[in-house]
RNA sequence: GGGCGUAUAGCUCAGCUGGUAGAGCUCCGGUCUUACAAACCGGCGGUCGGGGGUUCAAGUCCCUCUGCGCCCA
């Protein structure tokens, strides 16, 4: 299985696909067959901005289908004469890979540590989680990260991916934090990035804040708790809250302006139950007069709707949960009664569980619940990794404007999504949905450790209070920055915390901070300036859908930001890999099959022909059936390519248009002209799986039908000149079959090249339709057809007898029109080998009634 | 609630700008035919989700309903 060295052909007694996988690997490693040549200019190149899988996450049938898919864009682009740029990166950021190095090596990390240059992590997690430094975890997740990369980049070998190798890149590592400090500092300047004290999504178990992109509504079970208010004339007011702990967070009472009910009470001020704070009665449209007795409550914060009535009706901020889930110790200065302070201390510290429990046993005590709570479900604002329902708190962050709060951005940036060639096409609506439907900003600092750092430092004054407003920014020079262990210019380390010292910004960035400029880190911006330019922007995006509104909406927003351009043409969105009963396949329905099983068992070309049969964008059924099917035509491509060259076809004769003089050869290439065009329109429009149908279409009838039309012919002395012509078909054919199927099935084409031909068939132009039309001459797709269509009724017949196909047929006579007569007169040698026929009458049947439709009689010899 | 997609043989899917339903798998029957028996040959199998409409003609266009998947709220 070595690259011959010569065009005469080397084939295999026994070919056979097992084991081919790691042969070629191998030759492609070693021959550097897709290594990128950066000596090309921008028209010349084809780059892909290649996902970077999260590595801590579990490898799945998902990654195998998807990279397929790109793979195949990546080597017909290669094999179209562009330098393909196809880096893979490794997306280890922030919490996946946190949970996972916990798990794994039984520690958490505790940021007040000293770091422990010693520390070594237990061989066996124990039961308590070992609490260690944030520079230790750090190095954990690093640790952790490599091991996990070498198990994909493993099955991304075996795969095949026609990646190069020698520019990997981690969305952690130094150049990567370099460009994501670099590009936010550079956003800052601009004013394209701010900190901001505001109301923010909370994860209480993760100590989090999470962004909008990140949120998930799930349906909970709740229960409106009807609440009276005191007003000042003895009167209530009632109210349905399923929060009726949040009584104390209570700033206002709100109905809309139209409610004819509350008309006479705007304005005025109730009390409320328990805590008697008094708060105004006020109308804002939002308040929805079907929801609940019309009239609603606003703490700070009980829900996003709660923000905004915050922010337009200019409400105090009276926030009674903290950022652990619990209520707050100091009781808000509002409540200030001291029933209203008793009540408050029952509360403090209890979670929001038990305080809801408390605040209605409490409610019912005082007679301010009126009857049971009504069971209702309604939508709750989860992480997407979070399994409590989210808290809304008050903390500075730092956000980067994506158009939420701007219609001037997001006008552009929906412009941006229509300058963007989508695969397939309707995939742009759910960047328009997201885009259009942003309610603010994009928030990327988290509370986590392993990330890229803002890098910020903060002045303190006399009093150590931090001066957010000025920060500290490194010289870009220096960068990548950790300001949690570095000293910003003109201070000591020992004043890190002190007053009139500083302190070094906490967070990190938000995994899409950092991934949204992977064209930029890949393509070497800021730090390769001659590589960018002959990279970016780049050709091709493909990604999966439910990221459309984070990596592929982030990535617009930062290269419209930092270059003021679309960072590719081209965006290919695939579909999701569904269970045989139709839902998405998930780990947790147990699943078993691991992706590098798959391709041991049905050989990678088999998957990869799965793969590359689903159609792009759409959803697709795990098949195995359809890697079977791969096999065998895998297989099959073996066994033709060892019998064609065994007949004498070699490389000499392909595309020999003098040798080419039978119309029944003739029209075999004049249908692979068709068949040359198809599968080229088809990928360039990245639909792979119609390249794939219609190359695999020819395929099978040319082995069905032609070989076994010609096998006879080709047999023949290599000086008959009908042998000859046999042979240069079946050479030109097998060429070109070869090259088509290349991208679909990497191992096997290149099996099956190198055994006639020089060089890797990756790095062969793709067949044209002009060379093979040179070669076809004049003929007669229609020939084929109608040879064909005789071919399968004398099958019939002899299948119907229960005959062998060898059985001599005495005679078999053939209607038709007087061209389909023409027809089989060009090829009446040929059919009557395969067919074993002594006497093949052609009858023109032209003046017979249904003249158009093709007869066929056979009289069988004895068998 | 709004939107996008999808619904074609038991299964997985093709059917582009409308012109008398296709492939593979499964199943059944046959053949060791000098590339391939993990192969080859042949066959059974669908009123194209339901209902309307446009048209000489609709799986293909329009309306509507239903199921499923997803996006947004």
């Amino acid at each position: 299985m070595e690259p011959s060295n010569t065009t005469s052909a080397r084939v295999p007694d026994k070919p056979s696909i097992d084991g081919i996988e790691a042969a070629w690997q191998q030759v492609w490693d070693e021959q550097g067959t897709y290594r990128f040549d950066r000596t090309k200019t921008r028209d010349q190149i084809y780059s892909i901005d290649t996902p970077p899988p999260t590595v801590s996450g579990s490898l799945h049938v998902g990654h195998v289908f998807s990279y397929t898919h790109t793979d195949t864009i990546a080597r017909y682009q290669r094999m179209r004469g562009r330098e393909v740029f196809y880096p893979m990166g490794w997306d280890d950021n922030g919490l996946p890979t946190e949970r996972r190095v916990q798990n794994y090596y039984g520690v958490r990390c505790e940021p007040t540590l000293p770091y422990d240059p010693e520390f070594e992590p237990p061989a066996e997690p124990g039961k308590q989680q070992i609490p260690i430094s944030r520079r230790n975890f750090v190095e954990l997740c690093e640790r952790l990260t490599v091991e996990d990369e070498q198990v994909f980049e493993a099955l991304w070998r075996q795969l095949g991916l026609s990646v190069d190798w020698t520019m990997t890149y981690q969305t952690i590592d130094e150049r990567a934090r370099g460009v994501s400090q670099r590009a936010f500092l550079r956003n800052l300047e601009r004013g394209e990035a701010y900190q901001a004290e505001a109301p923010t999504l909370w994860d209480v178990s993760f100590r989090t804040a999470v962004a909008q992109a990140e949120l998930e509504d799930r349906e909970r079970d709740s229960a409106y708790h009807a609440i009276t208010f005191h007003r000042p004339d003895g009167d209530v007011i009632t109210i349905d809250t399923t929060r009726p702990e949040l009584i104390p967070a209570c700033v206002a009472l709100v109905a809309h302006p139209d409610d004819e009910r509350y008309q006479p009470v705007f304005g005025s001020t109730v009390r409320t139950p328990l805590f008697g704070v008094e708060v105004p009665v006020l109308a804002h449209p939002l308040a929805d007069p079907e929801k609940g007795t019309g009239i609603a409550m606003i703490c700070t914060f009980g829900d996003l709707t709660d923000v905004i009535w915050w922010r337009e009706l200019n409400l105090p901020t009276r926030a009674i949960i903290g950022r652990d889930g619990r209520v707050i110790a100091d009781i808000p200065d509002a409540i200030s009664s001291p029933d209203g302070r008793t009540a408050y201390a029952r509360l403090a510290g209890s979670t929001v569980f038990t305080a809801k429990k408390t605040v209605v046993e409490m409610l019912i005590e005082s007679g301010d619940l009126i009857g049971d709570p009504r069971p209702i479900k309604h939508p709750v604002k989860f992480f997407e990794k979070g399994d409590k329902p989210l808290e809304i708190v008050s903390t500075r962050q730092w956000y980067i404007r994506n158009g939420g709060r701007d219609e001037l951005l997001r006008e552009r940036l929906l412009a941006r999504g229509s300058e963007l060639h989508w695969h397939p096409a309707h995939m742009k609506v759910r960047y328009d949905n997201w885009v259009s439907g942003l309610n603010g900003d994009w928030l990327i600092s988290r509370q986590r450790f392993f990330g890229v750092p803002l890098p910020l430092w903060y002045r303190l004054d006399a009093n150590g209070e931090p001066a957010y407003d000025d920060p500290i920014i490194p010289p870009d020079d220096t960068l990548p920055i950790d300001p949690q262990s570095e000293t910003p210019p003109g201070f000591a380390e020992e004043q890190r915390g002190t007053a009139g010292g500083f302190i070094g910004d906490p967070d990190v960035m938000d995994t899409w901070a950092t991934s949204s400029l992977t064209p930029q880190i890949a393509g070497g911006w800021s730090y390769d300036d001659d590589l960018y330019a002959r990279v970016f922007p780049m050709d091709l995006r493909p990604q999966a859908h439910e990221i459309i509104r984070t990596w592929l909406f982030s990535s617009v927003v930062r290269a419209n930001a930092e270059h003021d351009v679309v960072p590719w043409s081209d965006v290919a969105i695939s579909g999701w890999i569904l269970d045989p009963d139709r839902k998405k396949m998930s780990k947790s329905k147990g699943n078993v099959v691991t992706p590098m099983d798959l391709l041991d068992e049905y050989g990678s070309d088999g998957v990869r022909y799965w793969a590359a049969s689903g159609r792009p964008g759409t959803d697709t059924a795990f098949d195995i059936g359809q890697m079977k099917v791969g096999r065998r035509l895998a297989i099959k491509v073996l066994n033709a390519s060892k019998f064609v060259l065994g007949v004498g076809a070699d490389a000499s004769l392909a595309f020999d248009a003098s040798a080419v003089n039978e119309p029944l050869d003739r029209a075999l290439l004049a249908r692979l002209v068709n068949v040359v065009d198809d599968a080229t329109r088809a990928f360039d429009d990245y639909n792979y799986a119609r390249a794939l149908e219609v190359i695999e279409s020819f395929f099978w009838s040319f082995t069905d039908d032609y070989v076994e039309l010609v096998k006879e012919r080709a047999y023949r002395d290599a000086t008959d000149s009908g042998a000859r012509s046999a042979q240069a078909t079946l050479a030109t054919a097998l060429s070109v079959l070869h090259r088509l199927f290349a991208p679909v099935l990497p191992f096997v084409t290149e099996e099956v090249w190198s055994w006639w031909q020089d060089g890797s068939v990756h790095r062969t132009p793709w067949p044209t339709a002009d060379e093979v039309r040179a070669v076809a001459g004049d003929g007669d797709v229609a020939l084929l057809d109608t040879v064909s269509t005789v071919l399968g009724d004398i099958r019939k017949a002899k299948s119907d007898a229960k005959a062998s196909m060898r059985t001599e047929v005495t005679r078999a006579e053939v209607r038709g029109s007087a061209e389909q007569v023409a027809q089989l007169r060009d090829a009446h040698a040929d059919l009557s080998a395969v067919g074993r026929i002594a006497t093949l009458d052609l009858v023109d049947g032209a003046s017979d009634e249904g003249a158009s439709e093709l007869s066929v009689t056979v009289q069988l010899a004895d068998h």
